[in-house]
RNA sequence: GCCGAUGUGGCUUAGGGGUAGAGCAGCUGAUUCGUAAUCAGCAGGUCGGGAGUUCAAAUCUCCCCAUCGGCUCCA
């Protein structure tokens, strides 16, 4: 017999070679049937695994993430032996659980069209209706290898060359199919209950470009039909609020085949801009930052200094003016540099915050382009900071605190990451060492939990990025803090110590907003269109009634321009209902209806765009209170 | 850049070998009407660009360009 413990602290005991899953039934019916996979002893098990030791077993349902994962794994699974089902040829290579589904990766003669989408989905839930026990087995790396050899699977053998040599390999079997794979997964195919194949793509091989390219099927499942069309519809939802679509609608800013990655931007996305850097010029200034402006074209000699003609050049755009090479500007600190060795410096003036709203040119790969979050010219909220090397620690805090003091602002909720060094870097181990860890400090002093990016650092040094989400959770990076010994050395930086030497100061780099551009598409999407009354373009929209009301709605207009806000006034010949559903198209705060009623009283009835019709007030109450939310930049 | 899909007036879109149809927006006129679309009329596209097949191409083929979904890469 073997003893069982459970959570709630009982204990139960059965045969040896009992199933997890008899265990859960045991327990309940109810239990068997919700339980995706179990934990023994710590580790995520196999229901179908026997038991002959004594442990403690948790069984986790789909509410569960390590569960999730599980069933999306299956799901994997089923939705590969559907395609090997109808196109045999097709190779495998990789199909994990991701976020909100799961992904396979196939190698076929065969190219997938959204056509071959239902045939799939049919075979597959043809798969889940047979409910073929998913069993696992081990061979030895040998056996593995051959064995994957001999059913034509050449991407299973390498990954299998991959996992150290003592090894055991396991495999799970479901009928005809098997995969290599480390599981663990649910007991049948039956137990996964609804899939939708969500989209095709392309996907090399490992991730590498120059390895073959794949086809990949996204999917995604659920154990309940309310579950899936629940993803489904928000799904839709979070498309209309695709910073691109509103982007038109409300006539922000258009990206035109003339200037492919080139974002124009219109009157009313410029507003947004503005007030955007308005905020930013004011909280910089408070924060102790001076404001530059340096070339977007330089010479040739500056970026080789720089190290970016080495580094960096598969991202410029070049020129030539009078024979002599020149870059476009792909990032401003060189720049800055320049700047910086304009006077002397002593180390009282430490540190010495020098920013710059500059605008960046980078060659972006065409398939990589998306509307505003990647573009091809875009204007970094950039600043390098000098400091003495013991003041690192404190000045990054220091933008820590701006980064969220921004981000709260606008009520984004965002995750950081820290990248080490790259491949391609320059500078000694030691150096990036030094720096790693001073970021590390200042992420550890703040309580700040981070991912670790092993070799995604800049080439110049490590760095801290904040990211943001769009409206489909995609992560976007854009506040960045880089810390660089090198660019001063390059550019023989100096200031003058405390002993009257010359030293070599330290520097960072670093972004708020990151790209205004990017911002924009994550702020479009954050608020799907209804900014903030301090950021709308247009604050105000009044809406007379008739023609004999005109007359005053101008009025109103004046009143409220000479105190600032962004009003319009809707006089054409249409009904009010017709007015007012434009306004709230155009996502406009505040609409204000002025009729027979308003002008006797001398008011103005207000609608809001949320919270819909307010009633009346005087314009004077109006003016303060709408003041008063946009001064305090209410969300 | 790579894989796949898409590309029709300002926007959304019908049409899939016989020389483009609609709704919204626009313009004109009528209407002056209180909280998400008043009515009528007019005008607007040669179908992303180029080449080819054909008596005939928006519709078929090829090559470009752009966009979308991914991959790769990055703010």
């Amino acid at each position: 017999m073997v003893t069982i413990s459970l959570p709630d602290g009982s204990k139960r005991e059965f045969v040896k070679g009992t199933t997890l899953i008899q265990v859960a039934k045991d327990i309940s019916s109810n239990l068997a049937k919700n339980v995706v996979v179990a934990v023994f002893n710590g580790v995520e098990t196999d229901l179908n695994s026997e038991l002959f030791t004594d442990g403690s077993v948790e069984f986790l349902d789909f509410s569960d993430e390590r569960a999730k994962e599980v069933y999306r794994h299956s799901s994997a699974h089923i939705l590969a032996q559907a395609v090997k089902r109808l196109w045999p040829d097709t190779a495998l290579a990789i199909g994990p659980a991701i976020d909100k589904g799961y992904y396979y990766d196939f190698n076929s003669s065969h190219t997938f069209t959204p056509e071959d989408m239902p045939l799939i989905e049919k075979e597959m839930k043809k798969i889940i209706k047979e409910n073929q026990p998913i069993l696992r087995e081990v061979m030895s790396r040998d056996e593995a290898v051959e064995f994957f050899a001999s059913i034509n699977e050449p991407f299973k053998v390498e990954l299998i060359k991959d996992l150290p040599d003592d090894e055991d390999i396991s495999l799970y079997r479901q009928g005809e199919f098997v995969d290599l794979c480390k599981g663990p997964h649910l007991p049948t195919t039956g137990k996964v209950k609804h899939i939708k194949l969500m989209s095709l793509a392309g996907a090399y091989w490992r991730g590498d470009k120059d390895n073959p390219m794949l086809q990949r099927i996204y999917a995604t499942s659920f154990p309940t039909l309310e579950e899936l069309e629940d993803y489904i519809t928000k799904v839709e939802e979070a498309k209309k609020r695709d910073h691109r679509k509103l982007g038109k609608e409300l006539g922000l800013f258009v990206l035109l085949d003339e200037g492919p990655g080139f974002p124009f931007f219109l009157p009313k996305g410029m507003i947004l801009r503005n007030e955007l850097e308005n905020f930013w010029r004011e909280e910089h200034a408070k924060a102790g930052y001076n404001e530059i402006r340096t070339p977007i074209i330089l010479n040739r000699q500056l970026w080789e200094n720089s190290g970016h003609w080495e580094h960096y050049q598969e991202n410029m755009y070049f020129t030539t003016i009078d024979e002599t090479d020149f870059a476009i500007k792909p990032m401003n600190c060189p720049g800055s540099m320049l700047v910086y060795k304009q006077n002397l410096h002593s180390y009282r003036e430490f540190p010495l915050r020098i920013a710059e709203m500059g605008l960046v040119h980078r060659h972006e790969l065409s398939g990589a382009l998306h509307g505003l979050m990647r573009v091809r010219s875009f204007t970094q909220d950039d600043a390098h900071i000098f400091m003495l090397p013991e003041q690192i620690i404190d000045e990054i805090k220091g933008v820590i605190d701006l980064v969220d003091r921004f981000y709260s602002l606008f009520g984004f909720s965002y995750h950081v990451e820290l990248s080490t060094r790259p491949e391609k870097a320059m500078g000694s181990a030691e150096m990036w060492d030094k720096a790693t860890n001073a970021l590390i400090t200042a992420l550890n002093e703040k309580g700040l939990t981070y991912k670790l990016n092993e070799g995604d650092g800049a080439f110049y040094g490590p760095k801290i990025d904040f990211h943001l989400q769009d409206s489909l959770d995609r992560t976007w990076q854009c506040g960045t803090i880089q810390l660089d010994f090198q660019m001063p050395e390059k550019f023989d930086l100096t200031y003058v110590g405390e002993d009257g030497e010359k030293h070599r100061p330290v520097m960072i780099h670093r972004v708020i907003y990151g790209s205004i551009e990017r911002f924009i598409g994550i702020l479009t999407e954050h608020f799907a269109g209804a900014f903030p009354a301090w950021l709308a373009p247009v604050q105000v929209k009044v809406l007379p009634i008739a023609e004999r009301h005109h007359a005053y709605a101008l009025e109103i207009v004046k009143m409220l321009q000479n105190s600032n806000i962004r009003v319009e006034a809707d006089t054409r010949s249409e009904k009010v209902g017709y007015k007012i559903r434009e306004g709230q198209l155009q996502k406009i705060p505040y609409l204000l209806v002025v009729g027979d009623k308003e002008i006797e009283g001398a008011t103005i009835s207000i609608r809001h765009r949320k919270k819909g019709d307010l009633g009346s007030q005087s314009v004077k109450d109006f003016i303060n209170t709408l003041s008063e939310e946009i001064g305090n930049k209410i969300i």
